[in-house]
Formats: C-alpha cells, structure tokens, sequence
RNA sequence: GGGCUGGUAGUUCAGCUGGUAUGAACGCUUGACUUGCACUCAAGAGGUCGGGGGUUCAAAUCCCCCCCAGUCCA
C-alpha cells in the first residue's frame, strides 16, 4: 500500500535557495535535506543508529526555555504570522467516534473540518495540544521521555480548499525553518529534514521529519490523499498537518540528561527524592542518555538487544545500567503517569472496565506497580498528583479545579485493586496447593492465562505466589498473544438483510433534496400537508417536508398518518438517511410520487416524548450538581412509560443522592425554565459552552443545534422539546442499577406515568401491610420481626426435629408402624412414616437409631397420597457386610413410578405410584437380604 | 460494544457427572488449662446455597430470566 513519492514530492524552493542538499542515508536507507555538506547519516538516533544526541549538556538553542516558555515562543510565532491561536481541545476525545483520547492535534479537526463538513475554527491556526498516547507507555522511561504517554504537540494547521488555497508545503517547511532558527537559535545547518510517508486514520501524504542533533522535533505532514484500498485518492482539501514536539524542543533547549528533567523542573527533583533516589549522577545520566534514543521496542530493537548495545556504547556494565537506571526509568514513568491521569480524569473520565475508562484503570494500576516496586507507600501518589495539580494550575485550571474530585476518583480505583489483589493472591494459593495434593509441580498454561483474563491477574504476580507455594510458574514469552488469541472467537455477522434494505434507501435517498424539518420550526406543529417526492418499495415515503420526528439521539420515532384522499396510512416507523426523511407505511401506499398528502402527528405520543427528552437534561444537570463535575452522559434512551439516562460515576448510587438528584430536578421543573434552541456554527457553540456540549457523544455538521435549559444546562442535541419545562410537571426515578463498573443507569419516569409508577409502588405497599395485617407506617419493623422470628422458628424446627428423632428412634419394634428383622447379624428396621415424608426428618430419626447399632439397616418410607419417598441408610457394618444403599433404592424405586440413588451408606428416592409403595419396600426389603446373603 | 469468571455460615472457601450442607478453616459464645508472640483443649451457636421461574420422585448442582460483583479485549 506504500506509496512511494518521489523526489519531486520533496524539493521545495526553500531547500534550493538555502542550500540544502538531498542525501541518501546509508544507515537507514532514507533520503534526507541537509545544509551541512559534511553529513553523512540523517543523523536521527534511532535503532538503526544514524546518530546520536548532541545536545546533552550543550543546548541546541541559544537560551534554555521552560515547556511553558517553548509553548508560548510557539504559539506567539505562529500567531504573528497570521495564524489565528485556538484554545486546546480535551484529551478525551468526545467528538470522535472512533477513537476515546487526542493524539495528535488533528484530532481536534477531524473529521469535520478535514472532510469538509465544518470550516475550521481559523485558517490557519495554531494550537499547543495535550496528547495521550498509551502505545508509548512501555518506553516511557526508557527512552528518557523520547516517548511520553502525554505531551503537547504544537500544530500549525492551514487548510486548502479548492478555491482557496492558504499555504502548502514550501511555507510551512520555511516556517518550520524560521521557527528553529530565528526564534530558537539553533544552527540552520543543524536542522535536517528526512523524507517520510505518513498514513494514519485513512489518509495520507509526504510529510518531512525535522531533526535536530539526534532528535525528531517535528513533522510536517502534508495531508492529500485517502487511502482506498491499495491506492490513493487525492482529497479535496489538502491538509497541513504539522506536529512541533513541544517537550522535546524544550529538552534540546535545556540539555537535560532527560526529557522529565526539562518538563517537570522542580517537581521531577521532589518525585525522584520521594522514591528515595537520590544523589543522581547527572553526567552518568549524560552518558547513558546520547545513546538513549536507541532503546525502543518499536520495529526491530527489543529492549534487551538495546540496553546491551547501550553498555557497549557507553562501556558500562550492564548490571550497574540496571541498578542504576530501572529505579530512575520507574520514577519517570510515575512522574508521566500521574500527569496522564490527572488531565484524564480531570475531564470527567471515571476509570472503570470499559472504554476511556478502562485506560485510566490500565494506567492508574501501572504508576500503582511501579510505586511497589519503588517502595513507595500508595499514599504517596495522593501527594504526587496533589503536587501535579499545583505544577499544571497556571496553564491548565481545570487540572487545579478538579484536584479534589481526581483524588477522590482515585482513591476509590486504590480500594478496588487491592481487593482485586488480594482475591487474586488468595486464589492462586489455592491453586497452588490443590496442585501439589494432586502432585501436580507446574502450573498448567490455561491456568495461567484464565487468571490473568478472568482475574485480572498479571503472571509476575502469579509466578511469585505461586513459586512461594512452590508450584512453578513458566511465563511464556507470547503471553499477551495467548490472551489475544483468547479473544479471537466470533465476530457477529452483521445482519445481511437489514443492512441490504438500508442500502436501498441510501440510493435512493441521495438523490434527493433535504426534507424540511417542520418540527424545527414549531415544535408543537401536529399536521402538514407535503408533496411526495418519493416512494421505494411501496411503504418508504419521502416528503419534502415533515413534522414526523425520526428516530435518534434516544428518542424513538414519531408516529402518525398520512391521508389523501379517503385514504389513511399509518407512519409506523421515520427514519432519517443523510438530510432526508423516510417514513415507513404499515402497508403500501395507494397515492402516487407527485401527489399531494396531509399529514398528521400522533401527538399524545411524541408529546410524551418531548417531556421525556426535555427531563433528561434536567437529570443530567442535577446529577452533575449532586454528584460532581466528572458526570457524563454515557447513554440514554427515551421511552413512552420510562426513561433512562447513564452517567459516569464512581461508586454506587446511595438512597441519598437519588433523592437528591430527583428533588433538584423536580426543582427544575417547578422553576419552569424556558427551554431554548438555537443552530450554531460548531466553532462559535464550542466557544460559548465548552465541550460539556457533547454529552451525547459525537454531533455531525456544520451547524449544531444547542439546546440550552434555563441555567441548568447546555447540550448538543438534534431532539424535540418542550417549551419550558413546567410542562414536565412531575419526574420520579423509578430504578437505578450500575450497567458497567463507572456507569450508573437512572430510570425514570414523568407526568402521569411517574404518578403511576408511584401509585404501583403504593400499591405495593397496601397489599404487603395487607398480607402482614400491619399499617403501612409500621412496615419496616413488621417485615423485621417476622422475619427474625421465621428464623427462630426454624432454628426451633431443627432442634426439634433432632428432639423427635431421638425419642421416635428409641420406640422400637413395638409402634405399629415399625417392623424389624435380623438377618445374618444385621437388623433390617422398616418404618412407615404416613403422610411425614419430610426427608430431614426420616434422616434424623435413621441416623440415631444406626448410632446405636451400626450393624443396622432402615427402611423408611411415607406417601402423601401424591408421592412417595423411600430413604435407606445403612449403618458402616451393614455397609461392611455387603449392603448398598443406592443400589437398593435404584432397584425398587422405579416400581412405584420414579427414580432414586444415592450412596452405599445413604439412598434416597420418590416416585408417582403410591398404590405401589408397598410393593417397592417389600423389593427393598428382598434386595438387602439378598445383599447380606450373597 | 464483545468475551470470561464468580455469588454457599460473620469471613475465606470446599461441595466431582442432580441423591445427608454429620461441610472445612478462621472468627464468635461457654467452660477448662495456661501469664508469652496466630496459646492449647472441650463443648456449642451460626445457612432463605444472590432472586424468580422451569425440568425432576428429588436441584446449591441442569435450563431460562433478572440482580450483584470481578476481569480481559477493542
């Protein structure tokens, strides 16, 4: 699929008037552009070691500069050459479908902007971008901050349109170029620029990486095609998509031996002094850290390979670079991880096991790891994000604001690892131990992978566990590809069918002009008299204008009708395709494309709708002010009888907050705010409200429709509501329940049906105070009693049973109902119980009388006119002596109908016959002594 | 969104292909012994087997639904 480009693709006027040559790298094979006649390799330190870092204790630049310095020395450049500067965007990336965190700074503009959906923001414009990347997390550390988890990518974006082109490949290089020399003071012949391909999220186009003394700074991506299979297609938009290391042109500015050192100042001093390293050796550091740039465990190199190469390099042992540097690469990686996890949870990620939140879970149990390792208490890393919260306050409020809620979220994510821990420890214990009863000495590999999968446990603690039990433990190096495979079962095929029909419509549906969306312009509209433009396969219409609703955003579809003439039509379903509206008949229609139709809304449906939709942001704006800040719509749908809306939460729901959360938004509905919407452009609704817009996830368009609820709340929402909100006039949550770990579901209900869920829930009530004869005010201490007495009364139910059989078990042969025969030393006790065939009862009374004489066989039996029950139990004499219970019950059961089996000291059976119960104990009776005798 | 695992005494768990929960350990109560670091010994109490349906003579065990909890992957 790579495409080649050619040189032409790369040789811009820039580099022939300054200069610079084109030159083939023999160590990497890549061709590059330099000044400096005398370079031989691109000079990027890499694992294919085209060079080395030479900045390390002699800076690049001609001043040092602070990251907050190198993002503003940016931003300011940019801007002073007619690049409008934007505020960043989240790093969780909630207006993207397809991805959950920002990594890169283009995120901010696709797909909208880039596909040509929305204008951007400015043209061009400049932006300093926190990112995550996660794929980086193992070399973070090692790579002495080459790779971080979170950094800022500084974006310089122009976007060309057809008809208006602002700049392209020649400016932005020579901006670059400006940029490193002029602002920064580096050397222009010590900037190289390496040609690349860059594919990623379905595009793709030449970019140029920009190295300096060793160090990828920057990328400058020219964005042009999508890729469509093997080729590529020119876009109509061509995209400058630059990437400026912020982190790393601070860290050449300082010649710091790391990237920590020149990002986190002070506070990489205080993490590192915490996890008791102290008196680092900044020239050893310096050392090991010009060949850093090798360690990386991306194409070829594995960690191991490179850390050898390190110590040829540098002529230090390899012992003495893992004693000194694994405890100083951890508490880098704690340092970044905190960082991570605070711009995270920060904006409203609750670590949880799906999704985002799964990630913030991932990493929040690594730093807690690596704090183990580094014998730090856990507690310590409250103190560390507290101290983050205070470094980032200046350029990052929200990290400061939400110092208190991110501890909290935190703390609660400590309690459930070390629960989780400590089951898992437990739980190989017993593994281990089963194991070697059953003189197994190796654990077995499904064991392994089922502990990690199911458990959540990672197989260096299960191989210390176990090994301390003694059992070995053989950590395969493909362990993870193992747990892939794991997963690898099937895919849902996707339903043929529906997905056929659908394609139908899409045709169809594109040739169309957009349907007017009457309920746009007046929500309570309930009829419409439209032309039909369209009709595919009898039952899909297409007007040019409706007041029908179609499903989304969890609101159901309108109903209604269409009439012409005497004719009616049920709308049973309207959906909508691109900008056009589907309504699907119940059956074909009789009226023609061309005519004219009227329409009608089933009103009392959609209106209950409206109330439903309408009541959904006032819960979520009164679970946010219960709860806190990191409350997100998860999910919602509404419903004609009940409604229900997720958020992100870290703990359960008490009684409490429900209260709460239902008391505020009833509030809401009696202060009858006025519920206004209004169709902004996305740039200008981001900027007015915030990213909170998007609680619904991602919002298509150009223009979005922001529906704005008196103070309480603000969203992106395409859905129907009311006027004010008075009109709710009543909202009770009905259930609550947790659909995954961080969401909780509330189920709601409004207007008179939350009255009647009330009503039922009375009900209820009656009837309970009614089955007990107690008030409904005293319930409570009622259903306490009775069923603390239901307990005694059983307690006293056993104890006398066990009385009973004591006393039933001494009566002997003389009862009636008992007969008892010796036969060859072993007495045969046959009872009939009657109507008793309580089976703990006949157990009981069994039991005394073979504790008396083990030498003893019973027989009991009972009917209760519908079913029969024989139990036998022989004593261990009687077992001795050749009798078997369940080899008894299994011959003489299936004569009165039924089955039966058990033991040869204890059998029991039951069948439908009891006119044959007789029967059967006398078979019973015969296969003991036949037993005894044989 | 897709998997996987679990819910049995106050706690941690056994309970195999339906057939006695005489369940185990720790904890608890009482008594004896003993000044000693998880004392020891004896006796005893303590269970709606997560909830609801179903199959069966019989369900903790098999099937379905629900609830609760854990965990992996994208």
């Amino acid at each position: 699929m790579t495409k080649q480009f050619t040189e032409e693709d790369y040789a811009l006027p820039f580099f022939k008037q300054e200069g610079f040559v084109r030159k083939h790298c023999p160590k990497c094979g890549e061709y590059f552009w330099t000044q400096n006649s005398e370079q031989e390799t691109c000079g990027e330190s890499g694992s294919d070691e085209c060079g080395c870092y030479t900045f390390l204790g002699n800076p690049a630049t001609s001043k040092k500069f602070s990251l907050s310095e190198m993002r503003e020395a940016f931003l300011s450049f940019f801007e002073k050459n007619g690049h409008t500067r934007i505020k960043p965007y989240p790093v969780v990336a909630r207006w993207r479908k397809d991805i959950y965190l920002t990594h890169a700074s283009i995120i901010d503009f696709q797909p909208y902007v880039t596909e040509g959906i929305a204008p951007p923001p400015a043209n061009p414009l400049v932006i300093s971008q926190p990112c995550i990347r996660l794929t980086d997390i193992s070399n973070t550390g090692p790579t002495f901050g080459r790779h971080l988890t979170i950094f800022e990518m500084g974006g310089a974006h122009a976007f060309n349109y057809p008809d208006k082109e602002i700049y392209w490949k020649d400016d932005t290089v020579r901006f670059h170029h400006r940029f490193a020399t002029e602002i920064l003071g580096i050397k222009s012949e010590e900037v190289i620029y390496k040609e690349g391909v860059w594919v990623g999220g379905g595009n793709a186009g030449p970019d140029v990486e920009c190295i300096v003394r060793g160090l990828e700074v920057g990328t400058l991506v020219f964005m042009q095609y999508k890729v469509v299979g093997d080729d590529f297609v020119e876009l109509p938009i061509r995209t400058v998509d630059t990437g400026y290391g912020i982190d790393r042109f601070a860290w050449i500015s300082q010649g710091v031996p790391s990237a920590f050192q020149a990002i986190y100042g002070n506070l990489h001093d205080k993490v590192l002094s915490m996890a008791g390293i102290t008196n680092v050796d900044n020239d050893f550091l310096a050392r090991v850290a010009k060949y850093s740039g090798l360690v990386s465990v991306d194409k070829r190199a594995n960690r191991l390979v490179a850390r050898k190469r390190v110590s040829e390099l540098t002529g230090i042992g390899m012992a003495t670079l893992d004693k000194v540097l694994i405890p100083i690469e951890n508490a880098w990686a704690v340092t970044d991880h905190t960082k991570t996890l605070s711009f995270m949870l920060s904006e409203g990620v609750v670590p949880s096991n799906i999704q985002e939140g799964y990630l913030a879970r991932l990493l929040f149990r690594r730093v807690y790891r690596l704090m183990r390792t580094l014998n730090m208490e856990p507690a310590k890393l409250y103190d560390i994000i507290d101290m983050q919260a205070d470094y980032w306050a200046k350029d990052f409020p929200r990290i400061k604001e939400m110092q208190n809620e991110i501890i909290e979220m935190l703390k609660v994510e400590e309690e459930k690892f070390v629960e989780t821990l400590k089951r898992g420890e437990g739980m190989v214990k017993r593994i281990a131990n089963d194991l070697k009863t059953k003189g197994i000495s190796k654990l077995p590999m499904d064991t392994l992978t089922e502990l990690y999968d199911s458990h959540g446990l990672p197989p260096e603690i299960v191989k210390q566990v176990a090994e301390k039990e003694s059992v070995e433990v053989e950590v395969p190096e493909n362990f993870y590809a193992l747990i892939a495979n794991r997963h690898m079962q099937a895919t849902k095929p996707v339903e043929e069918e529906a997905a056929k029909a659908e394609q139908t419509l899409e045709k169809a549906a594109e040739q169309l002009p957009a349907t007017e969306q009457l309920y746009y312009a007046d929500v309570y509209m309930k009829e419409f008299d439209a032309k039909v433009l369209k009709i595919i396969n009898g039952v899909y219409v297409v007007l040019d204008r409706t007041c029908l609703y179609p499903e989304g955003g969890g609101q159901p579809t309108d109903q209604g009708w269409l009439i012409s003439g005497d004719a009616k039509f049920d709308v049973v379903d309207v959906q909508k395709i691109g900008k056009v509206i589907v309504h699907k008949l119940s059956t074909p229609a009789t009226f023609k494309e061309g005519n004219l139709v009227h329409g009608t809304l089933d009103w009392d449906r959609r209106y209950s709708l409206m109330k439903a939709h309408t009541v959904t942001h006032l819960i979520n704006g009164a679970a946010r002010r219960v709860l806190g800040e990191h409350v997100w719509q998860s999910g919602t749908q509404k419903g004609l009888e009940t409604s229900r809306l997720d958020i992100s939460h870290y703990r359960r729901l008490t009684q409490e907050e429900i209260h709460k959360i239902e008391t505020l938004a009833n509030q809401a509905i009696s202060a009858n705010m006025k519920v206004e919407t209004a169709w902004l452009p996305r740039n200008e609704a981001e900027s007015r409200y915030g990213f909170r817009l998007y609680q619904g996830g991602a919002v298509p368009g150009k223009d979005i429709r922001v529906v704005k609820t008196g103070d309480w709340d603000v969203e992106a929402c395409a859905g129907t509501h009311l006027g004010s909100t008075g009109e709710v006039g009543f909202v009770k949550i009905v259930y609550t329940e947790r659909v995954q770990d961080g969401v909780e579901r509330l189920g709601y209900a409004v207007g008179l049906k939350a009255l009647k869920a009330v009503q039922t829930q009375e009900s209820l009530l009656w009837k309970v105070s009614e089955v007990l004869t107690a008030p409904i005010d005293k319930l409570d201490k009622t259903a306490e009693k009775i069923v603390k007495e239901l307990k005694e009364s059983n307690v006293e139910k056993r104890h006398l049973i066990k009385e009973l059989a004591e006393k039933e078990s001494a009566v002997g042969p003389a009862e009636a109902c008992e007969t008892a025969v010796e036969v060859d030393g072993v007495s045969i006790v046959k009872r009939d119980f009657g109507e008793v065939i309580d089976v703990n009862r006949m157990l009981q009374t069994a039991s005394e009388i073979i504790k008396r004489n083990e030498a003893t066989v019973t027989l009991f039996y009972g009917s209760d006119g519908k079913t029969c029950r024989l139990m036998v139990m022989a004593g261990e004499t009687a077992v001795q002596k050749g009798v078997n219970a369940g080899n008894i019950v299994k011959e003489a059961a299936p004569i009165f109908g039924g089955g039966g089996g058990g033991r040869p000291s204890f059998a029991q059976g039951g069948g439908t016959k009891p006119e044959k119960l007789a029967e059967a104990v006398q078979a019973a009776e015969e296969a003991v002594k036949k037993q005894l005798k044989h």
